[in-house]
DNA sequence: ATTATATTTCTATACATTTAGAAATATAAA
DNA sequence: TTTATATTTCTAAATGTATAGAAATATAAT
């Protein structure tokens, strides 16, 4: 029997968190840069607000798969590489 | 630019599959032991109505992370290991 | 101090998903 | 053929999520 342990709720957050189709792809623009900025993302998609894309990097810092890194006003989100290899390494090839 | 590719919309589909943890668990089970069927799979968890289950496995079977054999009123799922290695290996630990 | 820029929180709306009961379908067994 | 079992489809309700505009917060620049 499976455990509804910590590490399998850990595992679902970050599958929903890639499970849409915005949010893998800051997922995959951060692998490819590191320490991008909110605007810089959300000047390499197609017309996403800022309160929603501001929703969508809280759910990938929440689920531990990006770090950041404050800069006055400015906030550089990375991937956690560690989280992307345990998780979905496919996000690295 | 990521483009929206045929590869990252299948990326997609596994990831929101896994993004459940009912999901997750099917998942789970089916690589620690292939050829459940889902009346067994049902049997693993906790009350789970049968119409329910038969929308998880096919939201895993449409995303190609499980294969099914059937075999008289029996349907067989096991877990497509290429499809877990590539996308979430964490599956196989 | 005022202004400008970056990001978040609040709020509401539209949309999608999960869930299960009931009915339907399919195969096997008696 | 009737009955039993496995699974799916239909339907509806409850819940969750994505989205963005407006207001709020925070820091930097003038």
């Amino acid at each position: 029997m499976i455990e509804d342990n910590a590490d399998i709720h850990q595992a679902v957050k970050v599958y929903k968190a890639l499970g849409e189709p915005t949010r893998l792809k800051i997922a995959l623009l951060l692998t490819e840069e590191k320490n991008l900025c909110c605007s810089d993302i959300g000047g390499k998609l197609e017309s996403v607000a800022g309160s929603t894309l501001s929703h969508h990097l809280k759910q990938l810092t929440d689920c531990g798969l990006l770090t950041l890194r404050k800069d006055g006003t400015y906030i550089y989100y990375s991937v956690n590489r560690d989280m992307a290899q345990k998780y979905a390494p496919y996000l690295l090839v």
